[in-house]
DNA sequence: TTGGTATTGATAATCATTGTCAATAAGCAA
DNA sequence: TTGCTTATTGACAATGATTATCAATACCAA
């Protein structure tokens, strides 16, 4: 029960948020610093990692972790909901999927073999059709 | 197609499936090195990394990656079959998940939006009744 | 406008994991 | 059993993503 201690408004806040808004696909924090560097911000490197950060714990983006342990995030369309992906392992585009009854289930499951604090992660990731032609 | 390349049968491997298989609980490399040495095993902590990336990847031991990026190791029940866990965060311990239809859903999903090359990750996490107890 | 404080950013520090490479030891053939 | 070829080992350095530092800066409530 922690009260919301609401970040400020900041340039580089905005200024990351808005790169997250225009393109949407999942990307390191590193990517998205070259992204606004590109554009000509001045963000450092570890601003970014912070807003990412407090973005994905509040919800507004989605965070993943990588098979090698890189996280990636991005704005999703379905906001502040919990959701799941579909996402190219090439390229970071991704698909928000709906996994049917999966939240209920697994927490009856969970609930069966007396765990608690449940949480739970459904991503399913694969070679997006534009990475699929151009990869042989 | 590639050919197996299998593996020597070295005292060191042995060693390490030992330990995986005297405890049933997801360890970090670092981890199960400390194991061994306790055992008063001289196994060096690289050989300790590459046995568990191979085993990883021969399915003989499962592999999961934490929200933090550390890549936590097992010897499963299940054997080499493919299947999913209810883990507890706090001590690694694990229970074998069957989830009804997943695989067969996720392809179909996957092949209506064009992507191919599929691998999926469905992971269920909590606190067990022991650490839930310990945990206040 | 202003003071208290959260945020920033350049940089150093962490820490899991991987690379290096000479020494060692499987496994195979004779 | 004896060599020989070559995969494996292990101590240690190197990498690379992320986090900690900390003085300088800039929100924002009053
Ligand atoms: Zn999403
Ligand atoms: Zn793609
Ligand atoms: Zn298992
Ligand atoms: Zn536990």
């Amino acid at each position: 029960m922690t009260a919301a201690p609401k970040p400020r408004q900041t340039r580089q806040r905005t200024e990351i948020l808005s790169a997250l808004a225009a393109a949407g696909d999942f990307r390191s924090a590193q990517q998205w610093h070259d992204v606004l560097r590109h554009e000509s911000s001045t963000v450092g490197l570890a601003t970014v990692y912070r807003a990412l950060q407090s973005l994905a714990e509040s919800g507004e983006v989605d965070a993943v972790v990588t098979d090698s342990g890189e996280t990636l995030y991005r704005r999703c369309e379905a906001g502040e909901e919990h959701h799941h992906h579909l996402r190219c392992r090439r390229c970071g585009a991704a698909e928000e999927i709906d996994v049917p009854d999966f939240e209920d289930w697994a927490a009856k499951l969970a609930r069966k073999h007396g765990y608690s604090s449940l949480d739970h992660t459904v991503e399913i990731t694969g070679l997006c059709t534009v990475c699929a032609r151009s990869s042989d």
